[in-house]
DNA sequence: TATTGTTATACTCTATAACTATA
DNA sequence: TATAGTTATAGAGTATAACAATA
């Protein structure tokens, strides 16, 4: 299995270099949801990382045109995130590439991935914090 | 899958910290077999890194008596990294912490975690290099 | 001339500390 | 007084380029 996490991790730097990006602003990309803009706060637990840090890469993905800051209706300091149309097409296409299974996975009979699925899924429900 | 991926990285991030080392330390550490000196540049080529960042981390577990520089009988440019005694005992104990099963997988039945083994078994018996 | 490893250096990633505005 | 985000800065991680020794 670390095998597959070592192929997975470089798949994913991979994915976010083709992109210009750094890992973590690919991280951040798909940690916003379209449906909901996000407080910065809550993407720094998302990702955990300093708060300064999320200002940084939301500098340059804004930069880029793919998200933008928000003022929060509630609480004047807070700035919500919220993906452009730019973003959530980007966010859209480079989600499918990251969730895309590795070539070892999608080689396996359609009775194992479904077993595989299955096994991983009683895993994750029994233990959802690990 | 993926969020056991983000689970085992985190893990093995703070295995490496509490044994004061960078992951990347960790890894060069786990990537010398105790009974072959391996050549600096194969070293390169397993974490996918520049040798020059070899040079730096070897400098480090060097200097920490975890491991050597040892001349190549063949070739007067190679430097052979082995292993240290030191090195040996504390690869074996981090790699003993990097193996185990996170508490989700540990959890499953034993019949589901045999059919696990064997279905991963199966992924990368077909496709080695994915 | 090509290759192994080293040195010097610069760039990226990420955190800490001090700060501003708001609560 | 405490919290959300920003700024400035410092440290770690990693690569690039020039170099020495050997092939």
């Amino acid at each position: 299995m670390i095998q597959l996490f070592h192929s997975h991790r470089r798949a994913f730097s991979s994915i976010a270099a083709e992109a210009e990006l750094g890992p973590s602003q690919l991280q951040l990309l798909m940690s916003i949801k379209p449906e909901r803009a996000a407080p910065m706060s809550e993407l720094a637990d998302a990702l955990y990382c300093d708060a300064s840090y999320i200002t940084s890469l939301v500098d340059k993905l804004e930069a880029r045109g793919l998200l933008e800051r928000r003022p929060s209706p509630g609480d004047r300091r807070v700035k919500l995130i919220a993906l452009t149309p730019e973003g959530e097409a980007m966010r859209a296409q480079l989600m499918q590439r990251v969730f895309q299974p590795p070539s070892s996975i999608a080689a396996l009979s359609e009775a194992d991935r479904n077993a595989l699925r299955d096994i991983l899924t009683r895993a994750l429900a029994d233990a959802p914090a690990a």
